[in-house]
DNA sequence: CCTTGTGAAGCTGTTCACAGCC
DNA sequence: GGCTGTGAACAGCTTCACAAGG
């Protein structure tokens, strides 16, 4: 889950889909490919709702949103639909990433199964420590943070993702915007402040275990003060 | 961000603080310890809401659902504000949590430095495959799955981590379920199914990705249709 | 003065329910 | 008949703006 709001993105009206949908289509289109790779040919709003857990008013106005691409009484092609949304989220064409941070969860991140299956593809790694330059982690020689610029144009890199420790993580940012790059996924436990035009989404892992430890103490505090009739 | 709603949450109308407000306290909480490790006495909410990037009046009323702990014409006491916030989330105790899978992703977590900071200590790390039992990561020895129920029982265990392969993932939320887990967080990038009653948050690295992929995709396709007058 | 706390307005997202179409 | 697409109602969250209080 994203926490912090996204506030002044710059271009406003233009057609853009609601956040809430953008956020939801890649969700739909792994269930989509599931079907298609089982040889599924059709499938209703409610079957493809109930797949993904949300209400099936809310994926038919998430797929309105695309185009009217279903037919009434039928449902919706399998796989026209998954070439609808791949394209509308930008998954036609490879994504190329940067690692900033090669600890273990940058280690973790470069070998992500979920990347590769998703149109993205991670170009380089980068580590502030020179010690590590060199060394080859899932098929990917460690470079140095100076050679940030180079490797941005040469792999055609446009999203960052810093998965330093929480004090390094402003710097690595603020390497990557030098560098020219301006989408920023930060896992470090950290805020980072960006300029204006520079897209951050915060991802913090502590964060989503909080949430739920939160709702673990007002399960357990539940039997105090019951209502008195 | 977490993408998929949390229907039938079980309880509903008690007094409970909005989703919303519960997903930033962690966020404001971290901002306080800075202030305060900073020694910093008093904070206005102007001041707090600028550090983490909301709206003040926000920030304000999300305060409010815990009790009027400001003073007017000041601020807030930091001290008192970090102790009012960590009790509410649940931060005052330990939460135990057990790791299921063991690859790098599950080791970048269990020695994740955002955890032991905030209240979150990996009690046991669970792993598939045979070889890997005993063998030590981040201080922790590796448990067979079979073992789940007893180390569950043994350390008090509130939440579960999946951090398996997207194919495991069903088979390790099941065996959580099984062993009492009421509280999941799950890091494969696969949807889970568990009985009513049990908490799952879907924390999909891609997905964040996709979304700023998204993003950057209409940045380059703008240059297209613009509308006359 | 200052800043909090909060009604009220506004906005975004969700759900319902049904017309329209196959 | 079944299912999509969508206006309209609804719910929840955000922002404004200001009264209340130090």
């Amino acid at each position: 889950m994203t926490i912090l709001g996204t506030p002044s993105f710059g271009d406003d009206a233009d057609r853009g889909i609601p956040d809430a949908t953008v956020a939801r289509l890649p969700v739909y289109l792994r269930a989509l490919n599931g079907l298609r790779d089982r040889g599924v040919v059709t499938c209703s709003s409610n079957e493809l709702a109930e797949l993904v857990g949300v209400n099936p008013a809310k994926l038919r106005k998430d797929l309105s949103h695309l185009g009217s691409y279903g037919t009434r009484g039928v449902g919706y092609e399998v796989e026209f639909l998954c070439h609808q949304i791949a394209r509308e989220i930008g998954q036609t064409q490879d994504w190329n990433v940067v690692i900033v941070g090669v600890g273990h969860l940058g280690t973790a991140l470069s070998s992500y199964q979920g990347f590769s299956s998703r149109g993205i593809r991670v170009a380089a790694l980068v580590d502030a420590d020179p010690a590590r330059i060199g060394e080859v982690v899932s098929g990917i020689a460690i470079s140095a943070v100076a050679d940030l610029p180079a490797l941005v144009a040469e792999h055609d890199v446009a999203i960052g993702v810093v998965a330093t420790p929480g004090e390094a993580a402003q710097t690595a940012a603020d390497s990557l915007v030098d560098a020219g790059i301006t989408s920023i996924l930060n896992f470090a436990p950290a805020l980072v402040t960006v300029p204006d035009g520079v897209q951050v989404r915060q991802v913090d892992l502590s964060i989503e275990l909080q949430i739920l430890a939160y709702h673990e103490q007002r399960k357990t505090t539940h039997s105090a003060a019951e209502g008195v009739i």
